[in-house]
RNA sequence: GGCGACGUAGCCAAGGGGCCUAAGGCAGGGGAUUGCAAAUCCCCCAUCCCCGGUUCAAAUCCGGGCGUCGCCUCCA
């Protein structure tokens, strides 16, 4: 049984979607005025892990992740750059693409754009104008804070909390300083759609609440985001959707811990970040998705060039591994009735394996235990194999399945990339290390060193092993 | 100032009253194996931020400190 710890209750409860096997499930997507840089990637990695566990459960997941393509932020930006914002966040948006397919997320059901959803923006706001909940004032269009009872119980503060704040920004139209925009008018060289208010967009947080229901429905399973989203950004979700429906928006809401860069929050505002797209030319997808659940989702999570490299090796471990297994002719069945005493203890080790890693993860989606299940069964599968016990080789293949099995949710060890889509690099790979063993043959120690130590530095590393030679390749 | 999260080995990180003489990974040391290298295997490497308390029993619960981070303003 799946717990997850919701930020509404303040604790771990179970998980039971609202409708049996069928998980509605949104997940805030970026805001395409820039490359997304690889703290943002943690959400999108991490709830990937999520969607894709609910999966191996067998749940049906809808899955929307929108594409906020209409904000202040790329109107800014595309003044800067002096093109048109629609054409800043087209690029932008591609972009987005890319990256995400390089973590290797899978893509959602839904991806909505804010610009495909302004008629329905429109009517939502006009709903809460009619309700009393919204108000308009020379054509920008605000939420009554006040008249929203629930207000401030995702964030756990009270209005009077967030008064004594006092760093809210005052803006005279405003009946208090707490409410919050649903629509703006835009300036003539602002994007602008026609509204019952006059020509302008809509405001900061409406377009998540409207795309989430729109795609999944009233009231949705999970909302999941970053820690930093819950207040203002989910906190005025809830009271403009509940308010409008009058039912309950979202039964689970889930937030990632931020990624730290020495010590700080990485953001953009803070200067100190760097683009996923960097990371990736540095590191593969399953490096990068390794360091992020190797930590709980819920924890802070520092970004070091340590952590990645440790990152990487932990990987290659994983791989090698395999490698290892799909080397062997295990073409035999074998009998598991002759199974030697440690044969036993393995193969008791992956039965139990599924229900041990589901116990971890179903703990609030506790990847770290669930990696650690994993590694534990490459070790005891690795003394096994150097044990020598032929006869059972097929027990190191099962070990070697189950290992891929559990991995899938994670998005790990599923196969590495190939070195070219023509195969080509590969033949002239295998060529060369036929050549090489034939000089090792022949002991020429020297020539062949060369060939390795060269090939390494072009980043394919050479092993020998057990009279055959292997490589693999330091990129994805 | 208000609200919240967190503090486990050299580093990363699970665990959350007795099975902990604390998973797993990385790095390091010693050994086996090896043309060399790599990989693999074996062995070694923590008493859980501090102080009080509850309990037969606490890393694990309670209270108080200290520290780090986040939110209260755009932010994943």
């Amino acid at each position: 049984m799946l717990h997850l710890y919701n930020t509404l209750k303040g604790e771990q409860e179970k998980f039971e979607p609202l409708e049996d096997d069928k998980v509605r499930f949104y997940s805030c997507g970026p805001t395409v005025y820039d490359y997304f840089h690889i703290g943002n990637a943690r959400p999108f990695i991490v709830f990937d892990g999520l969607r894709r566990y609910l999966e191996f459960k067998g749940y049906k997941v809808e899955f929307t992740q929108n594409v906020t393509d209409l904000d202040d932020k790329i109107i800014d930006r595309a003044e800067e750059e002096g093109v048109e914002p629609e054409e800043l966040a087209e690029k932008y948006a591609e972009a987005y693409f890319e990256d995400l397919d390089r973590l290797g997320v899978k893509e959602a059901d839904y991806v909505p754009r804010v610009t495909e959803y302004v008629d329905e923006i429109i009517e939502h706001v006009s709903a809460l104008v009619e309700k009393g909940y919204g108000y308009e004032v020379e054509g920008d269009v605000y939420f009554r804070v006040r008249e929203f009872s629930d207000y401030g119980k995702l964030s756990g503060r009270s209005i009077d909390d967030l008064k004594s704040g006092a760093r809210v920004e005052v803006e005279a139209e405003k009946e208090d300083p707490l409410d919050f925009a649903l629509w703006k008018s835009s300036d003539p060289d602002e994007p602008g759609w026609d509204s019952p208010w006059g020509r302008g967009r809509p405001g900061w947080h409406i377009e998540c609440s409207v795309m989430a229901q729109t795609t999944l429905g009233d009231t949705i399973d999970i909302h999941a985001g970053g820690h930093d989203l819950i207040f203002p950004h989910h906190e005025n979700e809830i009271a403009q959707s509940e308010a409008r429906t009058g039912k309950q928006f979202c039964r689970y809401w889930i937030h990632n811990g931020l990624l730290e860069f020495e010590g700080e929050k990485m953001s953009k505002s803070l200067g100190n970040f760097e683009y996923a797209r960097d990371v990736l030319e540095e590191y593969d997808r399953e490096t990068v998705r390794y360091f992020y659940f190797s930590t709980h989702y819920r924890k802070p999570l520092n970004f070091s060039e340590k952590n990645l490299e440790d990152a990487k090796s932990a990987v290659d471990r994983v791989y090698e591994f395999i490698r290892t297994v799909e080397e062997l002719d295990t073409d035999e069945d074998g009998s598991e009735a002759s199974l030697s005493d440690s044969g036993k203890k393995l193969l008791d080790r992956i039965e139990s394996a599924r229900d041990r890693y589901e116990g971890e993860m179903d703990s609030d989606f506790n990847t770290p235990g669930g990696l650690g299940v994993i590694f534990d069964l490459v070790k005891r599968a690795n003394k096994f194999r150097d044990e020598g016990k032929s006869e059972n080789e097929h027990l190191l293949q099962k070990a070697k399945e189950k290992v891929m099995e559990l991995s899938e949710p994670l998005g790990l060890f599923q196969g590495r990339a190939k070195v070219s889509p023509f195969g080509l690099e590969e033949d002239l790979l295998e060529l060369l290390l036929e050549v090489r063993n034939a000089l090792r043959e022949k002991q020429d120690w020297e020539l062949a060193d060369r060939i390795r130590s060269e090939l390494k530095e072009m980043g394919v590393e050479v092993k020998d092993q057990e009279g055959v030679s292997t490589w693999t390749v330091d990129r994805n």
